[in-house]
RNA sequence: GGGGGAUUGGUCUAACGGUAGGACGACUGACUCUGGAUCAGUUUGUGGAGGUUCAAAUCCUUCAUCCCCUGCCA
């Protein structure tokens, strides 16, 4: 099992000379800051656990703050679903739910401040001339001609904007720093733009929104949040964050003093995570929605099956660095069947029905044996399961021309049925015009009953079955990797990520049979069909009667099929 | 001839000048009424070149490679 708790990282080791320094009394507060305008994915979970593990783990405390200052691009749904999705996570906000646009009026005011001070002033420069006169990588920036206004101007300008009386993009307001910062964010970045859009939030009070490098630190800096962690490709902006911390600090002291702190994304093999091409699978049909069991959003994979503890043990897994990592889709495989393993019941289910006769056993006779629920727990007990005459087995445990080390029924050959009497397959019955196997015709040896006097006979292959008057149908959707490569994202050349979907990452089987006690598996449980897999019973298709189960993960197979 | 970050086996990660360790994967074997699990074992690594030092993954120099930055996005 990963010990969670003591997962070693440099943040940690930073937490803790922050403490041993009593750097802000020795709290430690974090906070999750996404934007509302998309779904969770598993990267996302990975710094979601990370910020509330740090916290907890010092006694601290965790934000959910919704970073919402564009109103071009956010909506309530986003914030319904990552709400939902945290939650699930188990990453506990407690009452610090927070939205960026809740601080709008303080934002103003500071604001209002750097003009006084003379570090910020209104720019009437349009976007493209604020590109030529930012400079370029190489060469430093040119100032604006609007940059020496005086401050009573700015104060005037600013203050119109707000009323409205500018049209979108004409002004900005931009910090005075340096246009020949070799750090192109401070290059007199802008902090606020005129948007007359409806907000999700404040409606229609504001037309001038705040940009995230200048909302961002004052958000942090107002909530007392410790450790603002985000990731790799905001090193660059930290000395703009410390800039505005530091004079939020000049106007309003009693803040916190919040210090940024970088770490790398996490993505998984096998898949692909920009928001760009999850829209694109999604909208072009490639998946059922955002919540596919396929994709590595939140929702995906809680659909699929997968728990927050598992979750949880992948993200402690990941290790936390300073360079962007993809993690291999075996790791996270690992977390769930580990979890799955200890705690989910065993039950036999019959993929690919195969009849199954047993010629010498009574007609009519029903048995009912008992089966362990789960060998890994002895606390889980047993279970009856009916026995008789006739059962279905799967089609591949049996072979009419064996390869070489196949360990299951053959003609001729034995097989000890799970839980119930060892078998011999005597023949084979054909549909006499596809040629294809109808029915098994076998006996089976009544001194060889699990648990009996007898049944110490050794026989290398054991099969599940599930016996054919007692089966219940259900519906299984067997999901696969969404790509068939690694690296989808990495196209040869000319190539494009979706020339690499997998044609079989989904294959729904129906007519499967099941114990019939599976009729009454409550939407939500997680079994593990023995030789199969874990699986899921999907609660969003399992109304009105119907019985759907998702693959989560099979189990391990060195058996090369 | 810009700035920032990074480089440890297949993947992820630890070692903070002193035995390169762990996890996942892979491969063997044992065991098994799940070809699962479990157990035992094996395999593969400090990007290159110099230097400092008794001792370098770690410090210095240099080279190489990779990622990020020229939104009124976050």
């Amino acid at each position: 099992m990963v010990n969670i708790e003591a997962a070693n990282n440099f943040i940690q080791d930073i937490i803790k000379e922050d403490i041993a320094a009593g750097k802000n009394d020795g709290r430690v507060h974090t906070r999750f800051p996404p934007e509302p305008n998309g779904w969770l994915h598993i990267g996302h979970a990975f710094a979601v656990n990370l910020n509330y593990r740090l916290a907890m783990s010092h006694g601290g405390k965790f934000n959910l703050r919704f970073d919402d200052t564009n109103p071009l691009k956010e909506e309530q749904e986003y914030v319904d679903s990552i709400m939902a999705d945290v939650k699930w996570l188990g990453a506990d906000w407690e009452d610090r739910l927070f939205f960026a646009s809740d601080y709008f009026e303080q934002k103003y005011r500071l604001a209002v401040y750097l003009i006084e001070q003379g570090l910020a002033y209104v720019d009437d420069l349009s976007a493209d001339e604020m590109r030529a006169y930012r400079g370029t990588l190489t060469e430093p920036g040119k100032e604006s001609p609007y940059r020496t206004r005086s401050v009573g101007e700015n104060l005037d300008l600013f203050a119109r904007m707000r009323r409205g009386e500018f049209p979108d993009g004409s002004r900005t307001l931009r910090a005075k720093i340096d246009m020949h910062s070799p750090n192109l964010n401070m290059r007199d970045p802008a902090l606020y733009r005129i948007r007359h859009a409806h907000h999700h939030r404040t409606g229609n009070a504001w037309c001038i929104y705040p940009m995230y490098d200048y909302s961002h630190p004052i958000g942090d800096y107002l909530e007392n949040i410790t450790h603002s962690l985000c990731s790799l490709e905001y090193a660059d902006h930290r000395p703009l964050y410390d800039w505005v911390v530091e004079h939020m600090s000049r106007a309003f002291p009693a803040g916190g003093r919040p210090q940024q702190t970088e770490f790398g994304r996490v993505s998984l093999s096998y898949t692909v995570m920009s928001k760009r091409k999850l829209r694109r699978l999604v909208e072009e049909g490639h998946v059922a929605g955002w919540d596919d069991p396929r994709l590595p959003t939140i929702a995906g994979l809680r659909r699929r099956g997968y728990t927050p503890s598992a979750l949880r043990t992948f993200s402690a897994l990941c290790g936390v660095a300073r360079k962007n990592v993809t993690m291999e889709l075996a790791v996270l495989e690992h977390c769930i069947r580990e979890e799955l393993n200890a705690t989910a019941p065993r039950v036999m289910a019959v993929l690919r029905p195969l009849k199954l006769v047993l010629e010498n056993y009574p007609a009519g006779q029903v048995e009912w044996l008992e089966v362990e629920n789960n060998p890994e727990d002895q606390q889980s007990g047993m279970r009856l399961v009916p026995f008789s005459r006739e059962i279905y087995i799967e089609q591949e445990d049996f072979m009419e021309v064996p390869v070489k080390k196949f360990h299951r029924l053959t003609v001729g050959g034995e097989v000890r049925l799970k839980g119930a009497y060892i078998i011999r397959c005597e023949r084979v019955v054909k549909d006499p015009d596809t040629r294809e196997i109808t029915e098994l015709r076998c006996t089976y040896d009544p001194e060889s009953k699990s648990g009996g006097p007898q049944s110490g006979r050794k026989i290398k292959g054991t099969s599940h079955w599930v016996s054919l008057p007692h089966a219940a149908e259900a519906e299984v959707r067997l999901y696969d990797t969404l790509f068939s490569k690694a690296e989808p994202e990495d196209a040869a050349e000319g190539g494009d990520f979706m020339a690499h979907l997998n044609p079989d990452s989904l294959v729904v089987l129906t007519g499967c049979k099941v114990e019939a006690s599976l009729t009454r598996a409550l939407p939500g449980s997680r079994y593990q069909f023995l030789r199969q897999g874990y699986f899921y019973a999907d609660p969003q298709s399992q109304a009105n009667g119907r019985t759907v189960f998702n693959r989560i993960v099979g189990l391990k197979d060195t058996w090369a099929r």
